[in-house]
DNA sequence: GTATAATCTGACCAATCGGTCAATAGTTAA
DNA sequence: TTAACTATTGACCGATTGGTCAGATTATAC
């Protein structure tokens, strides 16, 4: 009963083996080329000649320029965001806080151009994915907001706004990702360069720059 | 001598006030363009739209695109690097440094736009200013992370690495502006988003998360 | 093998890109 | 007023943009 792998598509409403792989292809090259030149200012071109494909080819597996681009984000979106989902309202907080820090710069040093595609889209006024940013993602932040709130009342962390500092974790985090053609012309130990950033990061959030 | 407000180039080598007036308001919506789609998502017709001018017109005060962008990114660039010139070595270091981050914190609410020109142009590779972050700005880090250094050797600050320091505090200030999109979605409070952000900050920057 | 559907391509399209140019309109010092 | 220069424009250029399409090629099921 299970279709083995096959090219045909008629025969069912599978996906041929050459489809996904081509699909595959095409998204890792979009990724390449929208992180770094964002939406408008990326062509078609540029991705089929990445995806070494021709043009006409890679728009028979994607109508238009903006599909490709909607089919990466979403399927880069749940990888960035699930490191905040993780954050366990009866975990230690300091724990927590410490252990989604530590993922979000592991996810900056494996995956920047993720990083990159998000800041581009951003940095434009989110014009994809706005409505996502006052839905889905407003209402992790307000969950996740509430439990540092909690944490705060039971005298666990010190008074902060709670989003603000979850604005500060991305910013320091991503930082790295997104700023890298700068921070690698100003630091020397560029092979620690993330050791170093989750140093400092650390006793930034944790103890503040005043000697005790 | 002095040459008086006129028109007239051939004269001497002055500017015309017509020149001065229209090339600034070709900067000005330069900035407004550029900043919101980066170089290669900007069009020309776009700018001189938002100038109220004729792409013609516009292409008679700046020969090309390209020469528009680097009056623009020079204009701009001392402006936002002037507050980290400003730290004194011989002040307190908990003051010298958060008047430093206030500093950078209220350029980022009044002038948003430098600062996602800026990121625009550093997340596709600062292909124009690469030699300018490779030269005059790093001399400039340079500087001030001895300064901070001395400082910790001093005892004056904790041990952290100064240049992540100053990575830190760019992206934790920058982030309200590069992120505004995101940041507007997720905030209730609009009014009051940078007093709640450098208060945050302040916390964090100085105290740390843990309660004493 | 062969029929059928999936895959791939080069040629092509209208629209837009950055930029030029000759001609026109406006300004200014005499 | 006028002569000389500056400012502005629409029409235009070749190159590139996102996208289409008819037809060639390839893979698969039987």
């Amino acid at each position: 009963m299970t279709k083995a792998i096959t090219n045909k598509k008629s025969t069912g409403s599978g996906t041929t083996r050459i489809q996904t792989q081509n699909r595959q292809r095409i998204i890792d090259a979009a990724l390449e080329v929208f992180s770094t030149y964002g939406y408008r200012g990326s062509t078609v071109a540029q991705i089929a000649d990445t995806a070494n494909m021709s043009k006409a080819n890679l728009l028979y597996y994607f109508r238009t320029k903006n599909e490709i681009y909607l089919c990466l984000l979403e399927e880069t979106l749940s990888e960035w965001l699930q490191p905040l989902t993780q954050i366990n309202p009866d975990g230690d907080p300091a724990d927590e806080i410490w252990t989604y820090v530590k993922a979000k710069l592991a996810l900056s040093k494996s995956n920047p151009k993720a990083s990159r595609l998000f800041a581009n889209e951003i940095l434009q006024g989110a014009p994809m994915i706005g409505n996502f940013l006052q839905t889905e993602l407003r209402e992790l932040v307000i969950a996740k907001c509430s439990v540092i709130q909690q944490w705060i009342d039971q005298d666990k962390l010190t008074t902060v706004s709670p989003v603000h500092l979850i604005f500060f974790i991305w910013a320091a985090t991503q930082h790295y990702a997104d700023f890298s053609a700068q921070t690698e012309c100003l630091v020397d130990d560029t092979d620690n360069l993330f050791d170093d950033a989750e140093h400092t990061l650390k006793t930034l959030i944790f103890n503040g720059l005043v000697p005790l």
